[in-house]
Parts: structure tokens; sequence; C-alpha cells
DNA sequence: TATTTAGACTAACAATCGTTAGTTTTGTTA
DNA sequence: TAACAAAACTAACGATTGTTAGTCTAAATA
């Protein structure tokens, strides 16, 4: 499935504009006004809206997905493991932060991929709960619940998008020093 | 401003409504449906789609802005004030988790109660990083900066609309003793 | 019982939506 | 330069949008 340059200016911009006033408020000739074309042209690149939406949310869906995989077979701690997941989200909300945007606030309305999207998502939560079990068997985290410890972890981490913008570069480099610490902190045994 | 009974529930179908497909993906006719009378209807009632949206919103952003001041005007220590905020944050939303979810999502889509909005925002998060900065003045807190330890706490407790009304009430007289431990552990002084 | 009123209705409006068909322009390759 | 392909254009479609005007009905009030 290659992309062209002109394909990727589409979603690019496309991102921007759904970020700012979200799927259903951009209409395609928003679209096509912020790249100076008329609305009609865009389907010499693309399929429909939706295709649109589709893409930019698989692709930051399905980095979680590998890099989630990645992780979990590393031979490390778990607590090892929960730093390299925070550093994965800094890493991808610094990258693609529109992305991570779109998917928190517009995922439901895909149509075609959202049982797929639904899919990928149950499956990286249910993993981070298997590493903090893990966690817990092993005696490196404290015996807190579960669900608590992954929401409070995954709360801070999906809202990341809204933050990192704001930073410099210089900031994102002490985020990545400074997070696990806070977030580990709290529940790790010493 | 006296508000009908009719009103209400008006209010409360479009609250439930707005939460599950957004505000845009919503139509007046499909909140009457919900209402099972005409979308024509609905103007006996509410003067616009917007007003709608501006109550619900308002209305969780002014009880945020009252918690804060009640809290804010106590005399106590900082760290105690941070503990009645997580409580503040999980009773509006265990009371209207659908008002917190569209507060989240759709505020940018207010036009007349934006700049008033963004006003109530932005006084909550000045004066929650305040007492953050008294509470590392008073050695109260670690010094991390102030506002990665900001974002964190806001984060979750801004999330918190998502996972409450997963949970039972027992789970969430739980939560209101977990999560001050949990959130705060990991920047308290001992 | 007569009057008023709250709250529903039907019908329609102008605007905007995503999308399609068919055509023209532009730039590259033979 | 001729031929081709990529990518723009104009024009229009049927559906849906929020909203208004005017009307009817049923219940409350006088």
């Amino acid at each position: 499935m290659k992309v062209t340059d002109r394909k990727l200016e589409i979603l690019r911009h496309a991102a921007r504009l759904f970020r700012e006033k979200g799927y259903r408020a951009v209409s395609m000739r928003d679209l096509a006004d912020a790249l100076d074309i008329k609305a009609s042209s865009l389907y010499n690149h693309i399929q429909s809206k939706e295709e649109i939406l589709s893409s930019i949310i698989l692709e930051v869906a399905e980095e979680y997905a590998k890099g989630m995989q990645r992780i979990q077979d590393e031979n490390i701690s778990s607590i090892d493991k929960l730093k390299k997941l925070i550093t994965l989200h800094i890493q991808i909300a610094s990258k693609n932060s529109n992305g991570m945007a779109i998917v928190q606030k517009d995922w439901m309305h895909l149509e075609e991929d959202l049982a797929y999207y639904k899919q990928l998502r149950r499956d990286y939560e249910s993993k981070f709960h298997q590493i903090i079990e893990e966690g817990k068997a092993n005696k490196e985290l404290r015996s807190a619940h579960t669900e608590t410890i992954a929401f409070n972890l995954l709360s801070t981490l999906n809202t990341l998008y809204l933050w990192i913008p704001k930073k410099s570069n210089l900031d994102v480099a002490q985020l990545k020093v400074e997070l696990p610490l806070l977030l580990l902190s709290g529940i790790q045994e010493d």
C-alpha cells in the first residue's frame, strides 16, 4: 500500500485540522481549503473522509501495538518494562501528537475499522495489566489494585499529547527522566 | 434562571448522546428521537443546540471553580488541599460523568461562552499550580517540577469520567482511599 | 364552562454535507 | 513535439443540518 507524497500532505493537514476542531467539524471543503485546492480534487488521492481518519488512527494504534510487543518480549524486570512503556508513549506523543489526539477524541467515528481498532486497544490494555500483575507477583510492585495503578499510568500517558507540544525538545528529554520517577516511585517496592 | 423539568430531561438525554457520539455527531433530530418528540418541539424548551452544550459544560466548570475556591480558602496544609481536590474530582465525576466527558471532548465547540469557559479553566489550573508551589515552599512536597506534578495529577483526575462509570459504588468509596495514596505518595516528603 | 397556555405537531427554509461525473490543465516521458 | 498520466477543475446530486413559522391539542386555570 504505497502512499504518495501528496497523500501524505493531505493526511498531515487533516491531522492538524481534526485535532483542532474534531473530525465531524472539519468538512472536506475545509480540508481542501487548507491545501488550496477544491474538495473534489481530494478524491484523486483518497477514497473517502473516513479513510483519512482510519489512516491517522491506525498508524498510531499499530505503532503502540508493535512497541508493546517488542517490550513484552524482552527479558527484563517488570519495572523496566514499565519504564520502556513510558518512553514509548513519550516518543509517539512527540513524533505525532496530532495523531494521538485524534485517537483519543475521534476513534468512535471509525466505521469499517472500528472493531479492529477496539481490538488493538483491548490487547494493549490487557498486556499493560499483565505487566503490572507480573510486577506484583515478583514483589517489584506494591500490592495496590492493578486497575487503579493501570488507570493512573494510562491516564497520564494517554494525555501526553496535550502537554508535549507546549514543551521544548529539552523539556521532553527532561520528561523522559522525570516522568518514570514520578509515575513509578508511588508503586515501587524499595 | 429557572430550569423546568422538561428542560432538565432534554439536557440529560443530550448529555448522554453527546458523550456517546460527540456534540457534532448528534443532530437535533437524534436528540428529539431520544425524547420521542419532533426536533422542532425541542425549541419550545431551549434556544439553540449550542445553549444545550453550554449549559452542560458550564455547570461542570462552575462546580469545579466553586470547589477549588472553597478548598483554597481553608486553613489546611497543601497536602490536605490536594487530597480534598482529589475528592472533589471523584465526586463530580461520580455525579455527572457525562458532563465531565463533554467538557473534556467538546469544549472547543462552545461559541458565545468559549472565552468564559477558557477563563474558568485557566483559573483552575493556575490555582492548582499555586497549591503545589506552596507545598514545595513548605517542604511538604518534593521538589520535582511543578508542571510535571500538576500534569500527572490533572491527567488522572480529568480522566476519572472514563473509569468511574465502570465501577460500583463500593469501588468508588475504595477509590477515595486508594487514589490519594497512589497520586501523592510519589511526591510527598516524608 | 370558557379561556389560556404549555407543548406537541406539520411543513418548509437555506445552508452545508460527502461524494460523483465529466472536463481541463499541467508536467513528464517517448 | 506528440502522447500520456497525474491532478486539478466545474457543476451538480441527494441527504442532512439547525432552525423558523404557523397550527393543533390537551391540560390547567378563571
